[in-house]
RNA sequence: GGGGAAGUGCUGGAACUGGCAGACAGGCAUGACUUAGGAUCAUGUGCCGAAAGGCGUGCGGGUUCAAGUCCCGCCUUCCCCA
């Protein structure tokens, strides 16, 4: 029905022929340029799953304009893309499917390739690497031996989560949730005991905790600072029964007075030793518990505490106590020492397991707020009570049940005198809180110590037989329900009951302590930090197999280099057996000793992915380079990354990865540099329609190869960067993607379709300068921002402007030639197909992707004459046209004069005038 | 429980340093063109009100001539960690 002369806009025929123009000439090829400023752009690579989904698509086209935008800015741009090959998934679908890993992975990659292209990107696919080439991983490997040989990696035994279902072990990274399933397939893990390679990333743990230098999001900076989760406190060095030594690690020494037992992990190598030969069932059945039920999470912190007398003492170095050993699920091997001491009057999980198994609870630590607490019941004060409480200032409230007094610092003296005073015969009255006093007939007596509770016990048993079942103090005072807010604390503040250190104030009492613990050598200031050395071996088949070899005479042989790769053979049942594929092979495993010659074994383990993209950005430099894991010219020039955008979701695993990995290399002479990414942008997600997570069990997911096909990779790619904030992401709108769709139609007809010339009024023209320029200023801005929704809407806003000068005759001006010029130089990063089609139909020369980013021309942006609002309170009456330059007299002069400011003075006088330039006056009255 | 992010029309979102709230889109409505419209074009569209005007950025306070934006308290949602 288009009568017009011109030819429609159809995507799919000039995105495919731009797209293989492009490919013949190189458009992409990034070479080393000294003349030129670098900028290395890095998308996270995917992982070859088969498809590429719109997220990928969200992830890597907005980080493609940007790294267009840099080109076009004059920087010689790397945008690289690979694959992170090896993994789970393959070797999974291929079980499913009965495919081998390798070419499942590899039709895949096929496949995905031919999406990527579909982007119209700037990938220089000359440095495509992927991370299951033999090539790539026998530098995986070569990087694996720097490691060993520089004592960063070792091995160990170890319990590790193990998935059941997946026959893996798997990184503390990879177990999720509250029931800690696998990541990949959802079974709960269990422990297993196994020999397994580590990496040693605690000892940068110090140096990954700060961000010198790069500019990361705080979010990430954050997310990792939590997830390394520095503490700082003291080793204490306990000892057993037997004078085994039993070091803790706790963040509160100046708590060490109120350990009154201490607590082991399960799996504690001590336990076997101290349990008793009458514990010793029961100790046994719960350390079977635990293997068993370790699929539940163990210190949930809504989880009932758990645990099991072993029936051993240790010594608490402090004091000499003999205290009681436990072992408990809620204490992790893996945390610390695998031991904690028990400081149940102020620490929360301790609390609740001695309340429940009634262990001795001793409070050390006074409350900060000094509140004390009292609950006379009401037989066992005279009367006369309440009224001296009054008199003497004190709160409380009363009724049938009693007085509960509430004391405040500085009134538990007076508050004990009067208690003593009325108190009747055959009772006693206490203070709990800031102050633990018993009020008996005979005396106060301070509960201070574990003999002086035992006392006070026996004679409240006396005295009530009500309180004759409480095995402690604490769970007799816990019955009364009114002291249960004041019983515990975790706070700092002054020590009590803690022998010569009692009185040492809270701010000083954590230090005082470790500098004594290290004067007696009982102890030592130490930092401790969640995060563990990372655990790098896979019972799987897919993926590097670790380049180490067992000989029975000499031991742990690294491969050597000039032996490298390793290769994976090919010929392998790779179906889990709960071994690795590689052990069941009949003949890869054996092979000869380096050092000696004679029979060996090959490690059977692979490596942890992670440890592939750990340095892929490093070989895209030079994925042909075989002298190392890449080219040191190619490094020189291009490293480190500028811009490195993907998924937060990888804040604490290949974020925190990659920052160790380069700053080994770094101390191993590999690299150069404290950090390898200085900037990271993390981009949202997008999701279903229904504004769920897309997945095909939920039927919401959006393929982008149907959007391509339906509307163009030019208007999927400009409505993922326009229907969201970038970094947040949102719910996909099939209906929005239209509006996008009409907009380039519009640009297409607008650009394409000639109008008379008639003559044009020359404020059109400024007015169309102002408009191009001031939209160039801010999309400048808003590229280098990573704004990619506000690019998008100046873009439309600046071609509703042309559609209005058009109509007004500004076409064919030389006005209207500059506007439709920097039109398509900006549009060029974000539609990079439809551009260069105009950019050619409009006769100008080849590409616009190899132009220069236009300059903002300040003079035909700058506002001649604005509006300025006028306001009388605050509420907007009026509006005025003013040139931008005008006085403030004059300003305020003409506002007042406007018809709604005289409208609403209603005769009073101004009290103030306030103008702000460019924006408007205020008349306040 | 701790840490972080967010809350703006019917929807996605804009609002740069405190200065006209709702740009740009979607949707909807009306109209034009049309045999037809899921095409195209035009106009309108925060809420209340006939209008004047008033009210409006999760809720409640505060600072200020002026608050979506700053401060205090709270609520809700999401994420991470326990």
């Amino acid at each position: 029905m288009n009568s017009s002369p011109i030819p429609a806009y159809n995507p799919g025929e000039i995105e495919s022929k731009w797209q293989q123009r492009w490919e013949q000439d190189g458009l992409y090829h990034s070479n080393i340029d000294p003349s030129r400023p670098k900028h290395y752009a890095l998308t996270m690579l995917p992982y070859p799953s088969g498809d590429l989904h719109i997220g990928h698509w969200y992830a890597m086209t907005p980080s493609d304009a940007r790294a267009r935008f840099m080109r076009m800015q004059g920087y010689n741009v790397l945008f690289p893309i690979g694959f992170d090959a090896f993994g789970l998934p393959a070797e999974n679908a291929a079980i499913q499917r009965n495919i081998h890993p390798k070419v499942w992975t590899y039709r895949n990659i096929e496949n995905m390739r031919r999406q990527l292209r579909s982007m119209g990107a700037m990938f220089d696919w000359r440095r495509e690497a992927i991370s299951s080439d033999p090539e790539y991983y026998r530098w995986t490997q070569w990087f694996f031996l720097k490691l060993y040989q520089h004592g960063l990696a070792y091995r160990k035994m170890s319990p590790v989560d193990w998935c059941p279902h997946c026959n893996t072990t798997l990184a503390r990274e990879q177990v999720w949730g509250e029931d800690r399933h696998c990541e990949r397939c959802g079974t709960p893990v269990i422990k297993k005991n196994l020999e397994q390679w580590f990496f040693k990333t605690t000892q940068y743990a110090e140096e990954l905790l700060r961000y010198d230098g790069i500019d990361w999001p705080e979010r990430v900076r954050t997310l990792q600072t939590n997830w390394i989760g520095r503490s700082e406190g003291a080793a204490v060095y306990f000892t057993t029964q037997d004078g085994d030594l039993l070091e803790v690690f706790t963040t509160r020494p100046d708590t060490l007075w109120g350990a009154t037992f201490m607590v082991l992990a399960p799996e504690h190598p001590l336990v076997e030793k101290l349990t008793s030969d009458e514990q010793r069932p029961a100790v046994e059945a719960y350390v079977q518990q635990t293997l068993r039920q370790s699929d539940i999470q163990r210190e949930a912190a809504d989880k009932e505490k758990t645990g099991v007398f072993t029936g051993g003492f240790a010594i608490n170095p402090v004091n000499g106590r003999r205290i009681p050993v436990w072992i408990a699920d809620y204490v992790l091997m893996t945390y610390g020492t695998g031991a904690i001491m028990a400081v149940p009057a102020h620490d929360e999980r301790d609390f609740a397991f001695a309340l429940k198994y009634g262990l001795p609870i001793l409070p050390v630590i006074a409350r900060p707020d000094g509140l004390a607490k009292s609950f006379a019941p009401a037989a066992s004060m005279r009367s006369g009570f309440a009224e001296a409480l009054s008199n003497a200032g004190i709160a409380f409230d009363q009724n049938d049940e009693g007085i509960f007094v509430t004391l405040q610092s500085g009134q538990i003296d007076s508050y004990l005198n009067l208690a003593k005073e009325h108190l009747n015969s055959g009772y006693w009255n206490e203070i709990v809180g800031s102050r633990w006093v018993f009020i008996f007939e005979n005396g106060m007596w301070e509960w201070e110590s574990p003999e002086a509770e035992t006392r006070i016990l026996a004679r409240c048993k006396e005295l009530r037989s009500s309180v004759r079942e409480a095995r402690t103090l604490m769970e007799m005072l816990w019955k009364v329900e009114f002291y249960r807010d004041i019983l515990f604390h975790a706070e700092y503040g002054m020590m009590i009951n803690s022998a010569e250190f009692s009185g040492t104030p809270g701010d000083r009492a954590k230090a005082e302590v470790t500098r004594w613990l290290e004067q007696i050598g009982k102890g030592k200031y130490a930092v401790n930090y969640r995060l563990r050395d990372w655990l790098i071996s896979r019972q799987r088949y897919w993926g590097a197999p670790i380049p180490i070899i067992f000989c029975p005479t000499c031991g742990i042989v690294p491969v050597p280099e000039d032996q490298l790769p390793v290769l994976l053979p090919e010929d392998v049942e790779w179906k889990p057996t709960g071994e690795s594929p590689l052990k069941l092979h009949p003949t890869w495993r054996k092979t000869t000793c380096p050092q000696c010659g004679n029979e060996a074994e090959r490690e059977t383990d692979t490596m942890d992915t992670f440890m592939c993209s750990s340095w892929y950005h490093l070989r895209y430099l030079s994925p042909w380079y075989h002298e190392g894991p890449f080219d040191p010219q190619e490094y020189d020039y291009w490293m480190p990354v500028d811009t490195y955008t993907g998924g937060i979701e990888h804040a604490t695993m290949h974020l925190i990865y990659t920052r160790f990995f380069h700053k080994a290399c770094r101390d191993m002479g590999i690299t150069k540099g404290g950090e390898p990414m200085l900037q990271l942008r993390n981009q949202g997600m997008v999701l279903g329609e229904d504004s769920e997570k897309m997945s095909k069990s939920r039927g919401n997911v959006v393929s982008p190869d149907n959007l391509v096909a339906a509307y163009g990779a030019d208007t999927v790619r400009a409505y993922l960067m326009f229907f969201a904030r970038w970094d947040q992401g949102g719910p996909w709108s099939s209906g929005g993607i239209e509006g996008t769709s009409r907009w380039l139609r519009r640009l297409w007809s607008l650009a394409l379709e000639p109008a008379a010339s008639k003559p044009v009024d020359e404020t059109v023209i400024r007015n169309l300068r102002r408009k191009v320029h001031q939209t160039l200023r801010s999309v400048t801005r808003d590229f280098r921002e990573f704004e990619f929704n506000t690019i998008v809407s100046a873009l439309m806003e600046l071609l509703n402007e042309m559609s209005k000068a058009k109509q007004a005759g500004a076409y064919g001006t030389p006005a209207w030639e500059e506007a439709v010029d920097i039109y398509l130089r900006m549009l060029a990063p974000v539609a990079p197909h439809i551009s260069e089609e105009l950019w050619e139909r409009l006769g100008k020369p080849y590409s616009v992707h190899t132009q220069s980013w236009p300059v903002v021309d300040e003079d035909a942006a700058r506002e001649e004459e604005i509006t300025l609002v006028v306001q009388v309170n605050g509420k907007v009456r009026d509006r005025i046209q003013v040139p931008v330059n005008i006085s403030e007299e004059e300003a305020k002069a003409k506002a007042l004069a406007t018809e709604g400011v005289q409208r609403h003075l209603e005769g009073r006088s101004p009290r103030q005038v306030i103008f702000v330039r460019g924006r408007l006056v205020n008349i306040v009255v």
